[in-house]
DNA sequence: TGCGCAGTCTCCCCCGGGGAAAGGTTCGCC
DNA sequence: GGCGAACCTTTCCCCGGGGGAGACTGCGCA
């Protein structure tokens, strides 16, 4: 079929953007990146127009935007999609790869919006995600005891404020620079009790005047963490599941768990307690 | 388990943000919207603390964002969230809703990716999407014929194109304002031949010579418009294709079908033309 | 008391556009 | 030739932050 030629090669912007489903507002955020630039500019209206052959170009931007591509990917796909390049090929298959995990990851948001009690579902799941963190050596006021925990935790917490109180340290300005923690140290450590270590982060020049008390640095250490919400009776269960994880995983533990206890206690409902549980890795092999 | 106030109420950014997952960025961006301001300004450094009662906050605004919810939401979930609302209850399930249909186009991506040639899927697919459009009425000059398609299109064409380049209407500044194209109007067409009208949207004072052409509205009409892309001989395919999505939905044909040459097939290869297919309808009932 | 490092501050540009305002153009029609 | 509607232009602010620059602060240590 041979055509005396075609007059219409000047479509504007708003017949281009039909088209090819291009918003205005993307066309002209393609032009200004080169992406896609109008065939004509009329230099004294400043009307765009574009020709009959872009409107393929458009097409694949389009598309290749919905695929997930960023525009600057795009720019390169549409310059060597014919090519079999080896860039080509390395950014699908991790437009791929980002797809799938993004996918799984939708799954698991609808199974919490799906459920009876989403809200119920949300935190605990939230909590629940351990993170790896590197924690910095830090020098912290200790104390050790034995016995079982409950009232243990209790007289050790007690006498670490106490010392803090002292007309001295409130004097010298020393400050606690984190939450109280504590750390299993026995071997034999159970639900009930065992050893344990007591310390609070400070800075500044501190007068120790209980003889229990030490001045220590609490090494560094890579922990896996996570979080937990309610009250202290139920850590336990906590660490259980915890420790199961880094059973499966490529981690092996690498000394005695703490705990953090992120708030007081003494003015916040038992069931919004958090604490951050620790637990000290090194990667197997 | 009764403490002495726990000293740690001054929790830096740093610090709360690892705890709660939430990066520096989102604590200032959540700040400036009220949503999670710190306990704390400093007003000589500037420097921000958080408190502890504040984590759990953050934690939620974390969980929240994750499943998708936009930060205004956030707000009142956060504030009515145990309040058994009508907003709350239509707020989850708009998102699940969302989330469902945002997984089944990933579903979709995520076919095309894994596909041998993408590029071919991804093409095709995002031609076949067609849409719905309103075309307003325009004026055209058009000219009928019946005959086998091939060569009567040829013919047709040809001769709107000459009349276009007749000296009156160059000198009057007769432009096109569209593509030509074509309305398949005979009741008996089939693939081979038919009655077509061929038109093209004109502007400006027009003189007709040719007496076989005539100047014309084309009615404004609601179309399911698609793109097709090849060789004109296999229009006919597509055409089969779309006229089978219509019967399955809830639309039925309100007149004849039309079809525009968005490009020259002068100086475009076959396989790179580009047809926009239109229907015209109605919805049903 | 000063040094050095880590933590923090504000400011500005980036993603890929959406929405709205205020003003100039084009077109068909009268 | 004039008018209104539809179209086009630029500019600014919004989303939900990420990344980085350049300057200040806090802290432990000597």
């Amino acid at each position: 079929m041979v055509l005396v030629t075609m007059p219409n090669e000047r479509i504007p912007i708003g017949r281009f953007s039909e088209v090819t489903r291009l918003s205005r507002k993307a066309l002209y955020c393609y032009e200004k990146k080169h992406l896609l630039v109008p065939a004509e500019l009329d230099i004294c209206t400043g009307y765009r127009y574009y020709s009959a052959q872009q409107i393929e170009r458009g097409i694949w931007i389009a598309a290749l935007t919905d695929l997930g591509f960023g525009l600057d990917e795009i720019a390169l796909l549409l310059e060597r999609k014919h090519t079999d390049d080896p860039e080509v090929r390395t950014l699908l298959a991790e437009r791929l790869r980002a797809t799938r995990a993004e996918i799984r990851r939708l799954e698991m948001v609808e199974r919490i919006l799906a459920a009876e009690d989403p809200f119920l579902e949300l935190f605990s799941m939230h909590l629940e995600a351990w993170k790896i963190e590197d924690i910095p050596a830090t020098r912290a006021l200790t104390i050790r005891g034995e016995g079982p925990y409950h009232e243990l935790l209790t007289s050790l917490i007690g006498q670490i404020c106490e010392e803090m109180a002292t007309p001295e340290n409130v004097r010298q300005g020393v400050k606690a620079t984190g939450p109280i923690g504590s750390v299993y140290i026995g071997e034999d450590c159970d639900e009930h009790g065992g050893l344990v270590e007591v310390f609070l982060p400070i800075s500044g020049t501190v007068t120790v005047r209980n003889p229990a008390i030490v001045v220590k640095i609490i090494p560094a250490a890579t922990v896996v963490s996570a979080l937990h919400r309610g009250p202290y009776h139920t850590l336990g269960m906590a660490h259980t599941k915890i420790f199961e994880y880094l059973q499966e995983r490529e981690f092996e533990s690498a000394g005695p768990p703490r705990e953090l206890y992120l708030n007081d206690p003494g003015i916040t409902p038992e069931e919004d307690l958090l604490t951050e549980i620790q637990y000290p890795v090194r990667k197997k092999g």
